[in-house]
DNA sequence: ACCTGAACACCGTTCAAGT
DNA sequence: ACCTGAACACCGTTCAAGT
Protein backbone atom coordinates (compact mmCIF):
# COMPACT_ATOMS: atom_id res chain seq x y z
CA UNK A 1 0.00 0.00 0.00
CA UNK A 2 2.99 2.47 0.79
CA UNK A 3 4.71 4.21 -2.34
CA UNK A 4 8.03 2.65 -2.98
CA UNK A 5 10.98 4.26 -1.97
CA UNK A 6 11.47 5.46 -5.77
CA UNK A 7 8.33 7.63 -4.70
CA UNK A 8 9.63 9.68 -2.15
CA UNK A 9 12.66 10.87 -4.06
CA UNK A 10 11.33 11.21 -7.33
CA UNK A 11 10.71 15.58 -6.81
CA UNK A 12 14.69 14.99 -6.53
CA UNK A 13 16.91 15.95 -9.47
CA UNK A 14 18.98 13.43 -11.63
CA UNK A 15 21.98 14.57 -14.14
CA UNK A 16 20.67 13.47 -17.49
CA UNK A 17 22.19 10.45 -18.99
CA UNK A 18 22.04 12.34 -22.96
CA UNK A 19 25.09 14.88 -23.50
CA UNK A 20 23.31 17.82 -24.71
CA UNK A 21 20.61 17.29 -21.37
CA UNK A 22 23.86 17.01 -19.02
CA UNK A 23 25.40 19.95 -20.36
CA UNK A 24 22.21 21.74 -19.77
CA UNK A 25 21.77 20.69 -16.86
CA UNK A 26 25.03 21.91 -15.71
CA UNK A 27 24.64 25.16 -17.00
CA UNK A 28 21.37 25.43 -14.92
CA UNK A 29 23.20 24.60 -12.10
CA UNK A 30 25.52 27.07 -12.28
CA UNK A 31 23.21 29.86 -12.96
CA UNK A 32 20.98 29.15 -9.91
CA UNK A 33 23.87 29.13 -7.85
CA UNK A 34 24.90 32.79 -9.26
CA UNK A 35 21.32 34.10 -9.12
CA UNK A 36 20.71 32.25 -5.56
CA UNK A 37 23.72 33.90 -4.43
CA UNK A 38 22.93 37.59 -5.64
CA UNK A 39 18.58 37.48 -4.61
CA UNK A 40 18.42 34.24 -2.28
CA UNK A 41 16.39 31.38 -2.78
CA UNK A 42 13.43 33.39 -4.16
CA UNK A 43 15.87 34.20 -7.52
CA UNK A 44 13.74 34.31 -10.90
CA UNK A 45 13.64 31.05 -12.31
CA UNK A 46 13.15 32.55 -15.72
CA UNK A 47 15.98 34.43 -14.86
CA UNK A 48 18.07 31.46 -14.47
CA UNK A 49 16.83 29.43 -17.60
CA UNK A 50 18.03 32.70 -19.63
CA UNK A 51 20.95 32.89 -18.45
CA UNK A 52 21.72 29.29 -18.66
CA UNK A 53 20.48 29.60 -22.12
CA UNK A 54 17.86 27.20 -22.16
CA UNK A 55 14.00 27.17 -21.94
CA UNK A 56 11.49 27.81 -18.89
CA UNK A 57 10.16 24.22 -19.76
CA UNK A 58 13.90 22.81 -20.31
CA UNK A 59 14.45 24.03 -16.01
CA UNK A 60 11.10 22.74 -15.03
CA UNK A 61 12.11 19.16 -16.92
CA UNK A 62 15.15 19.03 -14.93
CA UNK A 63 14.06 19.93 -11.75
CA UNK A 64 9.89 19.79 -10.94
CA UNK A 65 10.63 22.08 -8.31
CA UNK A 66 12.29 25.31 -7.18
CA UNK A 67 13.11 23.40 -3.96
CA UNK A 68 14.86 20.67 -6.31
CA UNK A 69 16.99 23.11 -7.75
CA UNK A 70 17.63 24.76 -4.57
CA UNK A 71 18.86 21.08 -2.98
CA UNK A 72 20.54 19.90 -6.33
CA UNK A 73 22.48 23.23 -6.05
CA UNK A 74 23.76 22.60 -2.19
CA UNK A 75 24.16 18.73 -2.62
CA UNK A 76 28.34 18.77 -2.97
CA UNK A 77 28.32 21.30 0.15
CA UNK A 78 26.40 19.17 2.31
CA UNK A 79 28.34 16.32 1.37
CA UNK A 80 30.99 18.28 2.16
CA UNK A 81 29.59 19.15 5.64
CA UNK A 82 29.09 15.55 6.29
CA UNK A 83 32.50 14.59 5.23
CA UNK A 84 33.58 16.74 7.62
CA UNK A 85 31.82 15.54 10.68
CA UNK A 86 33.14 12.29 9.62
CA UNK A 87 36.95 12.94 10.00
CA UNK A 88 36.12 15.87 13.06
CA UNK A 89 34.79 13.00 14.94
CA UNK A 90 38.85 10.84 14.58
CA UNK A 91 39.94 14.02 16.07
CA UNK A 92 41.58 13.91 19.52
CA UNK A 93 39.89 16.56 21.21
CA UNK A 94 35.93 16.64 20.75
CA UNK A 95 34.75 19.51 22.22
CA UNK A 96 37.30 21.34 19.74
CA UNK A 97 35.90 19.20 16.98
CA UNK A 98 32.07 19.76 17.68
CA UNK A 99 32.97 24.19 17.93
CA UNK A 100 34.78 23.82 14.87
CA UNK A 101 32.16 21.49 13.18
CA UNK A 102 29.07 24.02 14.21
CA UNK A 103 31.25 26.65 12.76
CA UNK A 104 31.23 24.98 9.26
CA UNK A 105 27.15 23.86 9.56
CA UNK A 106 26.23 27.48 10.20
CA UNK A 107 28.30 28.78 7.11
CA UNK A 108 26.81 25.90 5.14
CA UNK A 109 23.27 26.43 6.09
CA UNK A 110 23.54 30.22 5.11
CA UNK A 111 24.83 29.97 1.79
CA UNK A 112 22.57 31.30 0.61
CA UNK A 113 19.72 34.06 1.45
CA UNK A 114 16.32 31.19 2.54
CA UNK A 115 18.20 28.09 2.39
CA UNK A 116 17.81 27.98 6.31
CA UNK A 117 14.29 28.82 6.12
CA UNK A 118 13.77 26.00 3.80
CA UNK A 119 16.19 23.46 6.02
CA UNK A 120 14.16 24.75 9.33
CA UNK A 121 10.93 23.23 7.94
CA UNK A 122 12.31 20.20 5.82
CA UNK A 123 13.91 18.66 8.69
CA UNK A 124 10.71 17.32 10.23
CA UNK A 125 8.99 16.98 6.70
CA UNK A 126 9.65 14.21 4.96
CA UNK A 127 9.63 14.08 1.03
CA UNK A 128 10.71 17.09 0.85
CA UNK A 129 13.75 17.45 -1.71
CA UNK A 130 16.09 19.01 1.59
CA UNK A 131 14.96 16.30 3.97
CA UNK A 132 17.52 14.27 3.81
CA UNK A 133 20.16 16.89 4.03
CA UNK A 134 18.29 17.12 7.21
CA UNK A 135 18.81 14.41 8.37
CA UNK A 136 22.29 13.75 7.67
CA UNK A 137 23.10 16.86 9.55
CA UNK A 138 21.48 15.75 12.74
CA UNK A 139 23.36 12.34 12.28
CA UNK A 140 26.35 14.35 12.56
CA UNK A 141 25.26 16.75 15.35
CA UNK A 142 24.78 13.38 17.03
CA UNK A 143 28.07 11.52 16.38
CA UNK A 144 30.31 14.85 17.44
CA UNK A 145 27.69 15.36 19.98
CA UNK A 146 28.04 12.13 22.24
CA UNK A 147 31.78 12.17 21.71
CA UNK A 148 31.70 15.66 23.39
CA UNK A 149 29.67 14.72 26.42
CA UNK A 150 31.53 11.78 26.54
CA UNK A 151 34.61 13.63 27.64
CA UNK A 152 32.74 15.75 29.59
CA UNK A 153 33.04 18.87 28.16
CA UNK A 154 29.57 19.37 26.45
CA UNK A 155 26.25 19.29 29.28
CA UNK A 156 24.72 16.21 29.01
CA UNK A 157 21.21 17.14 28.40
CA UNK A 158 22.11 18.40 25.16
CA UNK A 159 20.42 16.50 22.22
CA UNK A 160 21.61 16.59 18.29
CA UNK A 161 18.60 18.05 17.93
CA UNK A 162 18.95 21.16 20.20
CA UNK A 163 22.01 21.39 18.16
CA UNK A 164 20.39 21.59 15.03
CA UNK A 165 18.37 24.21 16.81
CA UNK A 166 21.35 26.72 17.44
CA UNK A 167 23.30 25.94 14.06
CA UNK A 168 19.87 26.98 12.25
CA UNK A 169 19.32 30.22 14.51
CA UNK A 170 22.37 31.36 13.87
CA UNK A 171 22.58 30.56 10.57
CA UNK A 172 19.42 32.85 9.97
CA UNK A 173 21.44 35.15 12.08
CA UNK A 174 23.95 35.59 9.38
CA UNK A 175 21.41 35.42 6.33
CA UNK A 176 20.35 38.37 7.42
CA UNK A 177 23.67 40.48 8.39
CA UNK A 178 25.25 43.06 6.63
CA UNK A 179 28.44 44.10 5.55
CA UNK A 180 28.05 46.52 8.40
CA UNK A 181 26.71 44.92 11.32
CA UNK A 182 27.01 41.07 11.36
CA UNK A 183 26.31 39.36 14.98
CA UNK A 184 26.33 35.95 14.37
CA UNK A 185 29.69 35.01 15.06
CA UNK A 186 29.02 36.88 18.86
CA UNK A 187 25.93 34.86 19.11
CA UNK A 188 27.86 31.56 17.93
CA UNK A 189 30.31 32.42 20.99
CA UNK A 190 27.04 32.73 22.98
CA UNK A 191 25.70 29.30 22.01
CA UNK A 192 28.62 27.59 22.40
CA UNK A 193 29.55 29.16 25.94
CA UNK A 194 25.90 27.89 27.10
CA UNK A 195 26.81 24.31 26.46
CA UNK A 196 30.50 23.56 26.22
CA UNK A 197 32.18 23.82 29.64
CA UNK A 198 35.96 23.74 29.22
CA UNK A 199 38.41 22.88 31.55
CA UNK A 200 36.84 19.69 33.30
CA UNK A 201 38.40 16.27 32.96
CA UNK A 202 41.19 16.62 30.29
CA UNK A 203 40.08 13.76 27.56
CA UNK A 204 39.75 10.03 27.99
CA UNK A 205 37.27 10.53 31.48
CA UNK B 1 20.32 70.15 3.58
CA UNK B 2 19.00 67.25 5.11
CA UNK B 3 15.31 66.45 4.83
CA UNK B 4 12.93 67.37 7.70
CA UNK B 5 11.78 64.71 10.51
CA UNK B 6 8.28 64.52 8.66
CA UNK B 7 10.39 62.94 5.42
CA UNK B 8 11.67 60.31 7.30
CA UNK B 9 8.56 58.88 8.33
CA UNK B 10 6.52 59.87 5.59
CA UNK B 11 6.64 56.20 4.23
CA UNK B 12 4.01 55.54 7.86
CA UNK B 13 0.71 55.16 7.34
CA UNK B 14 -1.57 57.44 9.43
CA UNK B 15 -5.27 57.05 10.08
CA UNK B 16 -7.12 58.97 7.89
CA UNK B 17 -8.99 62.56 9.17
CA UNK B 18 -12.43 61.50 7.39
CA UNK B 19 -14.82 59.19 8.20
CA UNK B 20 -14.94 57.00 5.20
CA UNK B 21 -11.44 56.73 5.10
CA UNK B 22 -10.68 55.85 8.20
CA UNK B 23 -13.26 53.14 8.15
CA UNK B 24 -11.20 52.04 5.30
CA UNK B 25 -8.23 51.98 6.94
CA UNK B 26 -9.71 49.93 9.49
CA UNK B 27 -11.36 47.42 7.68
CA UNK B 28 -7.73 46.82 5.48
CA UNK B 29 -5.72 46.51 9.00
CA UNK B 30 -8.34 44.01 10.23
CA UNK B 31 -8.22 42.05 6.82
CA UNK B 32 -3.98 42.74 7.28
CA UNK B 33 -3.62 41.13 10.35
CA UNK B 34 -6.21 38.25 9.64
CA UNK B 35 -4.33 37.65 5.94
CA UNK B 36 -0.68 37.66 7.56
CA UNK B 37 -1.93 35.28 10.24
CA UNK B 38 -2.68 32.69 8.04
CA UNK B 39 -0.44 33.23 5.32
CA UNK B 40 2.85 35.02 6.78
CA UNK B 41 3.78 38.57 5.89
CA UNK B 42 3.75 37.60 1.94
CA UNK B 43 0.07 37.32 2.05
CA UNK B 44 -1.88 38.96 -1.32
CA UNK B 45 -2.30 42.63 -1.26
CA UNK B 46 -5.19 42.16 -3.37
CA UNK B 47 -7.00 39.32 -1.36
CA UNK B 48 -6.52 41.79 1.61
CA UNK B 49 -7.91 44.70 -0.18
CA UNK B 50 -10.82 42.39 -1.18
CA UNK B 51 -11.48 41.00 1.62
CA UNK B 52 -11.94 44.84 3.23
CA UNK B 53 -13.94 45.29 0.83
CA UNK B 54 -11.87 47.87 -0.90
CA UNK B 55 -10.11 48.50 -4.33
CA UNK B 56 -6.20 47.83 -4.58
CA UNK B 57 -5.77 51.39 -4.95
CA UNK B 58 -7.27 52.40 -1.82
CA UNK B 59 -5.03 49.66 -0.15
CA UNK B 60 -1.91 51.74 -1.25
CA UNK B 61 -3.26 54.74 -0.88
CA UNK B 62 -2.82 54.20 2.87
CA UNK B 63 -0.02 52.09 2.87
CA UNK B 64 2.38 53.01 0.55
CA UNK B 65 3.88 50.10 0.75
CA UNK B 66 3.98 46.26 2.61
CA UNK B 67 6.16 46.78 5.15
CA UNK B 68 3.94 50.73 6.18
CA UNK B 69 1.26 47.77 6.22
CA UNK B 70 2.92 45.39 8.43
CA UNK B 71 4.17 47.88 10.44
CA UNK B 72 0.56 49.56 11.23
CA UNK B 73 -0.57 46.01 12.09
CA UNK B 74 2.40 45.86 14.64
CA UNK B 75 2.12 48.89 16.32
CA UNK B 76 0.05 48.82 18.87
CA UNK B 77 1.14 45.21 19.87
CA UNK B 78 5.10 46.78 19.91
CA UNK B 79 4.12 49.65 22.18
CA UNK B 80 2.69 47.18 24.38
CA UNK B 81 5.89 45.37 24.61
CA UNK B 82 7.99 48.90 25.38
CA UNK B 83 5.52 49.88 27.80
CA UNK B 84 5.63 45.96 29.62
CA UNK B 85 9.41 47.12 29.85
CA UNK B 86 9.29 50.52 31.74
CA UNK B 87 6.57 48.35 34.27
CA UNK B 88 8.97 45.16 34.68
CA UNK B 89 12.08 48.01 35.22
CA UNK B 90 10.20 48.83 38.54
CA UNK B 91 9.74 45.15 39.54
CA UNK B 92 11.91 43.62 42.42
CA UNK B 93 14.09 40.65 40.82
CA UNK B 94 16.18 42.42 37.36
CA UNK B 95 16.75 38.85 36.52
CA UNK B 96 13.32 37.44 36.22
CA UNK B 97 11.96 41.07 34.69
CA UNK B 98 14.63 40.11 32.05
CA UNK B 99 13.68 36.77 31.36
CA UNK B 100 10.11 37.17 31.24
CA UNK B 101 10.56 40.46 28.87
CA UNK B 102 12.40 37.81 26.84
CA UNK B 103 9.80 35.70 26.49
CA UNK B 104 7.41 38.43 25.28
CA UNK B 105 9.44 39.70 23.14
CA UNK B 106 10.01 36.87 21.54
CA UNK B 107 6.38 36.47 21.19
CA UNK B 108 5.96 39.41 19.51
CA UNK B 109 8.31 38.83 17.10
CA UNK B 110 7.17 35.95 16.10
CA UNK B 111 3.42 37.21 15.59
CA UNK B 112 3.29 36.87 12.33
CA UNK B 113 5.98 34.32 9.83
CA UNK B 114 8.56 36.88 8.27
CA UNK B 115 8.13 39.56 10.43
CA UNK B 116 11.37 38.97 12.52
CA UNK B 117 13.09 38.90 9.26
CA UNK B 118 11.63 42.62 8.77
CA UNK B 119 12.36 43.43 12.06
CA UNK B 120 16.67 41.90 11.26
CA UNK B 121 16.65 43.96 8.55
CA UNK B 122 15.51 47.76 9.55
CA UNK B 123 17.05 47.88 12.72
CA UNK B 124 20.14 49.24 10.96
CA UNK B 125 18.34 50.17 8.50
CA UNK B 126 16.82 53.92 8.92
CA UNK B 127 13.87 55.09 7.32
CA UNK B 128 12.05 52.12 6.97
CA UNK B 129 9.28 51.62 8.61
CA UNK B 130 9.75 49.13 11.47
CA UNK B 131 12.82 50.62 12.42
CA UNK B 132 11.59 52.79 14.98
CA UNK B 133 9.82 49.63 16.27
CA UNK B 134 13.64 48.29 16.72
CA UNK B 135 15.19 51.27 18.03
CA UNK B 136 12.69 51.12 21.11
CA UNK B 137 13.32 47.10 21.39
CA UNK B 138 17.18 48.11 21.71
CA UNK B 139 16.24 50.42 24.21
CA UNK B 140 13.70 47.87 26.56
CA UNK B 141 16.85 45.64 26.36
CA UNK B 142 19.45 48.19 27.24
CA UNK B 143 17.34 49.00 30.40
CA UNK B 144 16.70 45.96 31.70
CA UNK B 145 19.94 44.83 30.85
CA UNK B 146 21.46 47.35 33.12
CA UNK B 147 19.84 46.66 36.11
CA UNK B 148 19.95 42.63 35.62
CA UNK B 149 23.51 43.72 35.07
CA UNK B 150 24.07 45.75 38.17
CA UNK B 151 22.93 43.45 40.31
CA UNK B 152 25.19 40.76 39.23
CA UNK B 153 22.98 38.38 37.84
CA UNK B 154 23.95 38.93 33.74
CA UNK B 155 27.15 38.62 32.22
CA UNK B 156 28.57 41.42 32.33
CA UNK B 157 29.94 41.64 28.63
CA UNK B 158 26.99 41.24 27.16
CA UNK B 159 25.43 44.29 25.10
CA UNK B 160 21.44 45.25 24.13
CA UNK B 161 22.48 44.01 20.39
CA UNK B 162 23.61 40.80 21.88
CA UNK B 163 19.90 40.30 23.46
CA UNK B 164 18.34 41.88 20.48
CA UNK B 165 20.03 39.23 18.23
CA UNK B 166 19.54 36.37 20.57
CA UNK B 167 15.64 37.71 20.79
CA UNK B 168 15.07 37.72 16.83
CA UNK B 169 16.98 34.04 16.21
CA UNK B 170 14.59 32.58 18.91
CA UNK B 171 11.30 34.63 17.59
CA UNK B 172 12.68 32.98 13.75
CA UNK B 173 12.67 29.59 15.12
CA UNK B 174 9.26 29.60 16.45
CA UNK B 175 8.02 31.03 13.28
CA UNK B 176 9.43 28.21 11.77
CA UNK B 177 7.76 25.42 14.24
CA UNK B 178 4.72 23.49 13.62
CA UNK B 179 2.24 22.00 16.26
CA UNK B 180 4.22 18.75 16.27
CA UNK B 181 7.66 20.38 16.91
CA UNK B 182 8.32 23.39 18.34
CA UNK B 183 12.20 23.91 19.50
CA UNK B 184 12.12 26.94 20.23
CA UNK B 185 11.34 26.86 24.20
CA UNK B 186 14.00 25.39 24.75
CA UNK B 187 16.32 26.99 22.75
CA UNK B 188 15.14 30.28 25.11
CA UNK B 189 16.23 28.24 27.85
CA UNK B 190 19.48 27.53 26.65
CA UNK B 191 20.10 31.25 25.49
CA UNK B 192 18.74 32.79 29.16
CA UNK B 193 21.25 30.11 30.79
CA UNK B 194 24.29 31.25 28.83
CA UNK B 195 23.22 34.96 30.17
CA UNK B 196 21.86 34.44 33.61
CA UNK B 197 24.54 33.53 36.87
CA UNK B 198 21.57 32.71 38.92
CA UNK B 199 22.51 32.63 42.74
CA UNK B 200 24.60 35.01 43.23
CA UNK B 201 23.98 38.47 44.91
CA UNK B 202 20.56 37.92 46.01
CA UNK B 203 19.36 41.47 45.78
CA UNK B 204 20.44 44.83 46.25
CA UNK B 205 24.23 44.22 45.23
C1' DA C 1 14.74 11.46 -24.05
C1' DC C 2 14.89 15.91 -24.20
C1' DC C 3 13.81 20.79 -25.78
C1' DT C 4 10.86 24.78 -27.01
C1' DG C 5 7.99 28.72 -26.14
C1' DA C 6 3.23 30.08 -26.26
C1' DA C 7 -0.52 30.19 -23.06
C1' DC C 8 -2.68 30.78 -18.77
C1' DA C 9 -3.01 32.36 -14.10
C1' DC C 10 -1.85 35.37 -10.58
C1' DC C 11 -0.04 39.27 -8.31
C1' DG C 12 2.29 43.98 -7.44
C1' DT C 13 2.03 48.67 -8.55
C1' DT C 14 0.64 52.92 -10.87
C1' DC C 15 -2.41 56.41 -12.40
C1' DA C 16 -6.10 58.89 -14.88
C1' DA C 17 -10.74 59.66 -13.92
C1' DG C 18 -14.09 60.14 -10.69
C1' DT C 19 -16.84 61.85 -6.14
C1' DA D 1 -9.41 63.98 0.51
C1' DC D 2 -10.34 59.97 -0.81
C1' DC D 3 -11.90 56.08 -3.94
C1' DT D 4 -12.04 53.25 -8.18
C1' DG D 5 -10.47 49.79 -11.35
C1' DA D 6 -8.27 49.38 -15.78
C1' DA D 7 -3.64 48.95 -17.40
C1' DC D 8 0.97 47.43 -17.38
C1' DA D 9 4.75 44.59 -15.93
C1' DC D 10 6.52 40.49 -14.22
C1' DC D 11 6.76 35.84 -12.85
C1' DG D 12 5.43 30.77 -11.95
C1' DT D 13 3.85 26.77 -14.14
C1' DT D 14 1.94 23.73 -17.66
C1' DC D 15 1.70 21.46 -21.97
C1' DA D 16 1.15 20.52 -26.95
C1' DA D 17 4.29 20.31 -30.57
C1' DG D 18 8.66 19.46 -31.98
C1' DT D 19 13.61 16.93 -32.64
Amino acid sequence: MSPPPAARSATLARRPQRADGRRNYDNILAAARTAFDEGGTSASLEDIARAAGVAIGTLYGHFPTREALIEATMRDGLDQLRASADALAETENPAAALTLWFRQAVAHCSTFRGLVGLLATSSYDEGTPLHHACVAMHESCGQLLRRAQGSGHVRADLSPDDLFTMITSAAWTRENATADHDPSDRLIDLLLDAIIRTGRETSAG
